[in-house]
RNA sequence: GGACCCGUGGUGGAAUGGUUAACACGUCGCUCUUACAAGGCGAAGACUGAGAGUUCGAUUCUCUCCGGGUCCACCA
């Protein structure tokens, strides 16, 4: 047998990690068509270069499901992926290399995101992840750009996907087109400016009209002036028609959606100052004027006014200072005012007419809910995140972005026959600006697509990717949909509902079975973590100070699904606590068990108090396999942690340690029996824990491996077997226990120490429990170190301890 | 403005329509007994945010309010 490691930490983890790999015990097996298969949808991670603490919660949460699996008779098939292809890699690689030529920056790009890629498979190696790396999938591979393209394709012919100028959120700064999901909303002061226009009325009379705008810089773009309805001061002037403060005539009209108490209850429309805008420009069929180019440069002003070409800022300078010497700016009052920018790099986005590639998601929100519908959602409330989503979204998804590391969008475009012309199948991979084509029609040269797909086009089919759609039927038939798709809770609306969408569409099956939603992990102050507030709590040093079987314990005990959560120290340190039990608990009964086998015959000599502990552990391994089918990892974790700690060491090793050291030749049934438990119990108990602490359960399964390369992750997981529970033993554990603790407490109160003899036990017993006395008698004089023992019936259990 | 989640001892957090509301960290005593002082034993500490309702009985169900969080919409 060989010794066990003086404490389980980072060195006997990495150890393990080493055999798991040589040994590719993890592998999923292809060939076999008996064990039903059990597929994982893993999230790939953007690759940063570092996993963070949310990674390592999810991460965790799938390695315990794919784990017990495994031990509970699937096929695991459980690949990682990575998201690679990003707006940051693009900015560190431009920060380090400064500006390239397309194809030699994506050169650059994929060599470090090669490197981010090392640094992350380590950190998962590391805590003990167990994925199939042989699957492993790059969204920057040329396979990955085939497959996406692929599914492009397909859905452009069935007509999901088209080219089309609208409003989009553009960002100046990047200059490329967002979608919604790539905003976020920052606060800001700005000027509010009362600014002087004047209304026509029938018959051309003029009078003054005041509008407050914050932007007075789009004013060329003014198409309208409207009010509220119900706004007396207006609607009685049955007025047509306003002329703006640079002397344009435009409509002047009413619409529910202005707010009568905002400013002078007037509203100018300028496409497009804001979303808004954009509603009325299509209600009220107004014109369009464009009013910034895509840097954010001002376009299509009147020449007079010199400020073409200029910024944002610069202009609207400029026109305060011409409206203010004319005496049209009567007054500007500051106002803090939310506004969108870009999450990338934080510069205030505008809405742009553009030409962009779309997916029709607006077409097809009642097919994705129900997809979505038909999958088994844990916690059940997360689908309301998608539905809400689903129910709201109002513009197709932009599916194009102006950037250069991201998969190539296989289109061309032919200006004679103003037509896009699709890469053909067989081509795929293209990247178009590399490849010259002429148009199928005219012959004439095409003008290849330079936009790259947004990143959810890519992530969007991770569940085609790894079941090789397209490429293996058979290997798609088998592990479509995926068993379970775990995910954060806050890409929900992202990666869930794209996925779900494309998947259903492209397939016409819904890509998942189950969803496991987990929440995020913030900071021990409950606040978000983030390098500004320098809270951050980075794996690899819980890693060196913890090990990864405490991250894991962390995770596994880490509240509710789908739910945030602080990280906490005293989880961890607890977690590091049970460890060192489990191993200590560990060394005693190695040296109990040494040389020992399990024989059934044992079982027959087996005293009440050992059945009431293998009964003790019927339950616990019942309760363990119910909260697992919840995915439960809390309750499993703890049930199994409780009774290891609180019953099994506490009390049990300390009934059984006389008659492991028995040298008696008539107590050797007495000592074989023991040792059949301690080994049954110990055992099972470590294969409980051998998903949430793969390391440890592995180390300490070593005093029971009776073959050469043995490992607890081959073994079944427990079982409940009930043939050790008795009414009658159980009356006896708890007899005891209560005594025992009676007796300690006695002890504590007349601060004897615990060592000391009890001179005499005066129990006052029911029937059932005098019944049960003379089954624990040998427990209380050899473990309880009670010397005398008188019992008399009772209707209540009395105890009384002389000492 | 809309939706969802949540409010439990000093802290983090379980659980349940019904006997004294887990557990961990922390605190206070005692204790190095040959698996473990990163341990053992004992103790103190919560009228489960406020109010009302349903009920024989609510921390658990319903409503209102207060407080915290997340998401969505809008902000001229």
């Amino acid at each position: 047998m060989p010794p066990l490691a003086d404490r389980l930490d980072i060195n006997t983890e990495s150890k393990w990690q080493k055999v798991w790999e040589e040994r590719q015990l993890y592998n999923f097996d292809e060939k076999d068509k008996k064990k039903p298969i059990y597929s994982i949808d893993t999230p790939p991670p953007f690759t940063s270069g570092d996993l963070h603490m949310g990674h390592v919660l999810s991460y965790a949460y799938f390695d315990f499901v794919a784990r017990y699996k495994r031990m509970t008779g699937f096929n695991v098939y459980y690949p990682q992926g990575w998201d690679c292809q990003g707006f940051p890699t693009e900015t560190k690689v431009e920060q380090k290399y400064g500006r390239k030529p397309p194809e030699e920056f994506r050169k650059l790009c994929v060599e470090w995101t090669g490197t981010c890629i090392e640094r992350m498979r380590n950190q998962m190696q590391s805590l003990g992840f167990s994925a199939d790396w042989r699957y492993q999938y790059r969204t920057m591979d040329p396979s990955y750009h085939k497959l996406v393209q692929k599914s492009i394709l397909q859905m452009y012919d069935s007509g999901q996907i088209y080219r089309g100028e609208h409003p989009v959120f553009w960002c100046p700064s990047c200059r490329s087109a967002l979608a919604k999901t790539d905003t976020e909303e920052a606060e800001r002061q700005t000027q509010l400016h009362d600014i002087k226009f004047e209304i026509e009325s029938e018959g051309g009379k003029k009078q003054d009209l005041i509008i407050a705008t914050t932007r007075p810089e789009l004013m060329h773009a003014c198409v309208a002036v409207l009010y509220h309805p119900t706004d007396a001061r207006y609607n009685k002037l049955k007025a047509k028609h306003a002329i703006t403060a640079l002397g344009s005539r435009v409509p002047f009209k009413s619409d529910p959606d202005v707010d009568p108490a905002f400013g002078s209850g007037v509203v100018m429309v300028c496409t497009f100052g804001d979303k808004q805008d954009v509603v009325w420009m299509y209600r009220h069929k107004l014109p369009l004027i464009k009013a910034l180019d895509e840097r954010g440069k001002i376009i299509n002003a009147p020449e007079g006014l010199s400020i073409n070409g200029l910024s944002i800022t610069d202009a609207r300078a400029k026109l305060l200072e011409k409206f203010k010497l004319e005496g049209k700016l009567l007054s500007s009052k500051p106002l803090q005012q939310v506004i969108k920018v870009h999450d990338r790099c934080k510069k205030p986005i505008e809405l742009a007419l553009s030409w962009q590639w779309f997916a029709r998601i607006t077409q097809k929100r009642d097919e994705i809910v129900k997809a979505a519908r038909s999958m088994r959602w844990l916690p059940p409330f997360a689908i309301s995140y998608l539905e809400d989503w689903a129910n709201y979204v109002e513009w197709d998804w932009v599916i194009s972005r102006q950037r250069v590391f991201g998969t190539p969008l296989p289109f061309w475009y032919c200006s004679k026959c103003d037509k896009s012309i699709p890469a053909d199948e067989k081509e795929l991979p293209v990247n178009p600006p590399t490849m010259e084509k002429k148009c199928p029609k005219c012959h004439s040269a095409l003008t290849p697509e330079t936009s790259t797909c947004d990143c959810w086009v890519d992530s969007s089919v991770s569940p085609l990717a790894i079941s090789k759609w397209g490429v293996d039927e058979k290997f798609f038939k088998r592990t479509y949909p995926a068993s379970l798709r775990p995910q954060g809770v806050e890409i929900v609306r992202t990666w869930a509902f794209y996925t779900i969408y494309r998947c259903q569409e492209l397939t016409g099956k819904p890509p998942f079975v189950e969803l496991l939603l987990n929440g995020n992990v913030l900071a021990p102050d409950g606040k978000k973590m983030s390098k500004s507030l320098g809270n951050i709590i980075a794996p690899d040093k819980l890693l060196t100070d913890y090990g990864a079987d405490s991250i894991r314990i962390w995770a596994a005990l880490s509240g509710a699904m789908a739910k945030d959560r602080p990280f906490s120290y005293q989880d961890i340190q607890y977690a590091k606590s049970f460890l060192h039990k489990l191993l200590n608990a560990g060394k005693l009964v190695q040296k109990a068990v040494e040389g020992y086998e399990p024989k059934d015959n044992d079982a027959t000599h087996l005293r009440p108090i050992d059945r009431y502990f293998l009964h003790r552990l019927h339950s616990v391994v019942s309760e363990a396999n119910s909260a697992w089918s919840e995915y439960e990892f809390q309750r499993m974790t703890k049930v199994t942690q409780e009774f290891f700690w609180h019953e099994f060491c506490d009390y049990y090793l300390e009934y059984v340690k006389y008659r492991i050291y028995e040298t008696a030749a008539d107590k050797q049934h007495s000592r074989r029996a023991a040792q059949y438990a301690l080994y049954t119990i110990y055992s099972t108990v470590l294969k409980l824990l051998a998903p949430i602490t793969p390391h440890a359960s592995e180390e300490l399964w070593q005093m029971f491996a009776t073959k050469e390369n043995d490992s607890i992750h081959l073994h079944s997981y427990p079982t409940p077997v009930s043939r050790f529970s008795s009414p009658a033993s159980v009356i006896a554990g708890l007899l005891l226990a209560g005594i025992m603790a009676e007796i300690r407490q006695q002890k504590s109160a007349r601060k004897l120490p615990l060592n000391a003899p009890v001179k005499g036990l005066k129990l006052g017993l029911p029937a059932e429990q005098a019944a049960a006395l003379p089954h624990i008698e040998e427990e209380l004089k050899m473990a309880g170190g009670v010397q005398m023992i008188e019992c008399t019936d009772s209707d209540a259990i009395s105890i009384e301890v002389e000492f």
